[in-house]
DNA sequence: TGATTTACGTAGAACGGTGCACGAAGCCGC
DNA sequence: GCGGCTTCGTGCACCGTTCTACGTAAATCA
């Protein structure tokens, strides 16, 4: 009802509509719009049912050009990785009650279009970003942190000065995993992991083999430990994991960085005709929904993907707000344990 | 290199700043943005040139107060449903050849939220708008595409006049996926559907139920014919599942909707130690990922997602390059077959 | 009561582009 | 050598907000 008619051009109603139907001033209602000081409560009250009656939406355009736009840009690498919507939920819940909207940039992992988002973002004046999974170098994020706020998620840059990060405890995730599968009894445990990144210690699967490698030592089991590295996340991974678990050295547990390979490798597992956990284990990283399968049954750590992004757009809002010293979160995960690890 | 010093205020490069760089006015560095008609060889040159040193980039906030964004707004239902990337990556393909930018909106499938999505878009001065999976009902979307070009997908509305839509033929493919099971032998056949919706034939779901009534009756089947409509989408439909599977009356093959009930189900048989296909035979609709997996082996139909997004983006900016007449596409489903209906 | 502060409201200049109306050439034919 | 037609390029009025500077009325203080 009261559809404000709000035909392009023509009858469109603006902010001049909403001053002259109040009968008040433009800059009045601008100032009941941002709720800014020196507004007294009839003028408010005045105002506010015009905007109600006329249906008034302030347009985001006109706003970038001199304040903020009141949206936050989120940067996804791509929008397949099932722990995405749980950080996004996280975000979004957190934006929306402090009055912000979302605005959506979805990348390939490759770190061009990666760049090429950030600066439509910029481009598109949003009051800050929040980069999931980047693949972005530090020092290239530093340069863009001068011109907009920017919190990144799931990427380690502890020594970042301006901009924040929030991440769970890779390192410790992978102890407690590695940890479960040595006390279900086994001791000849491989770890699979991305290709080596250029960027060594700021991703995150560097960081869980550094866990793996630790607790491994830890267990007197260094002997054991080796990391298979993965071909390019673009590529098919099946040759390699069919090789992995056919060889005649084939391990009798595996660690997998992600979800994303673990659910994979239980499938080759189960096409080779290998019962899972009996004759090869599994744990992976994430939670994703498809590890709480019956069928699959993977035990998989999670980091608490909600919770990442819920920190993600406090320290977002807060450095929007003003605070210009550096915060790094860290979360702690914990292990969800189901059938495919002992 | 050529950093473009790009800060907030301070330096920032305006159009202003090209022009005086090349030498020419304001006007004529918005023309050759726009390749719009009147301009030398020469003067682009010149202007190109000043562009590329100072790293010129339009702010698309200015833009849209007056001209085109070149930006197409998404709307996504949700980012979980494993056939959005697939649609998302079409679109994207057809807008980026063309030179536009896209906005995502993910929703939730409130309809409160969507239109509250929309509303944003409009905000946003979006040049067009493509709907995914909407349940919005389709006289309030005549009313939205008054003010912008729609473009809805997934959804059925062959008699709207002023938004197009482009779908797969619902009813052909769940033709298809019931004449499988048909012909695998199996005669009580069940159909897992939607709650029943208000707007009854304008989703997915009525549209499949229509094709199974009629698979069933060609094959003289009517008489086991039998929908059971899942529980809101929110609810955890578990036990709905469990309920249908360990009855006395329980079928022996279930066409579902989508493979995200289809998977689910699967998973229930497999907790009741029931057999698929052996004891009961599923098929669904999507071809997702999660299907194709060796420990899932579902057989379902493929809408051909890539297709439809292309299709819809095509669409899409032929109305905004001033198309009027209304367009309904409609691309073919078929069958992907894997173990789980034979 | 007069001086000073405080609270409220307003006018008008930005912001960074677009698009229209217009003037200056250059080219033509006669 | 003078109208008429194109082809280019420019000046300027917008677009819908925010924000600074300022004026005025009410409240507080000496």
């Amino acid at each position: 009802m009261a559809d404000g008619g709000t035909k392009t051009g023509a009858g469109r109603v603006t902010i001049r509509t909403v001053a002259e139907d109040a009968g008040v001033s433009v800059a009045a209602v601008s100032k009941v719009m941002r709720n800014a000081y020196g507004v007294s409560e009839a003028l408010r009250l005045k105002v506010e049912a015009s905007i109600a009656r006329l249906g008034y939406r302030p347009s985001v355009a006109a706003r970038g050009m001199r304040g903020q736009t009141f949206t936050l840009g989120v940067l996804l690498v791509g929008i397949d990785n099932p722990i995405l919507p749980l950080i996004y939920g996280g975000i979004e819940g957190v934006a929306e009650a402090a009055g912000y909207k979302i605005m959506v940039g979805v990348g390939a992992a490759r770190m061009q279009t990666e760049a090429r988002l950030i600066e439509q973002m910029l481009d598109n004046r949003m009051d800050g970003l929040i980069l999931v999974a980047s693949r972005i170098a530090g020092d290239v994020l530093e340069r863009y942190a001068r011109q907009i706020p920017i919190v990144v998620v799931g990427h380690h840059e502890p020594s970042a000065r301006h901009f924040d990060t929030v991440n769970n405890d890779d390192r410790q995730g992978a102890r407690i995993a590695v940890g479960a599968l040595i006390d279900a009894g086994h001791r000849d445990i491989a770890m699979l992991a991305l290709p080596h990144p250029e960027d060594h210690q700021a991703n995150v699967s560097p960081q869980r083999e550094r866990g793996y490698r630790e607790a491994m030592a830890a267990a007197g089991l260094s002997s054991f430990a080796r990391i298979v590295h993965m071909p390019q996340p673009e590529v098919p991974r099946h040759a390699e994991m069919t090789a992995l678990l056919s060889g005649p050295d084939r391990p009798r547990a595996v660690f997998c960085w992600s979800d994303l390979d673990a659910i994979p490798l239980i499938n080759v597992a189960h096409e080779l005709g290998l019962r899972v956990p009996a004759d090869v284990a599994v744990v992976g990283y994430d939670n994703s929904q498809v590890a709480a399968m019956p069928v699959v049954g993977l035990t998989s750590v999670d980091q608490d993907a909600r919770g990442l992004g819920e920190a993600a757009a406090r320290a977002l809002l807060s450095r929007i707000g003003g605070r210009s010293e550096v915060s790094h979160v860290i979360l702690h995960p914990r292990l969800v344990c189901r059938t495919s690890h002992r």
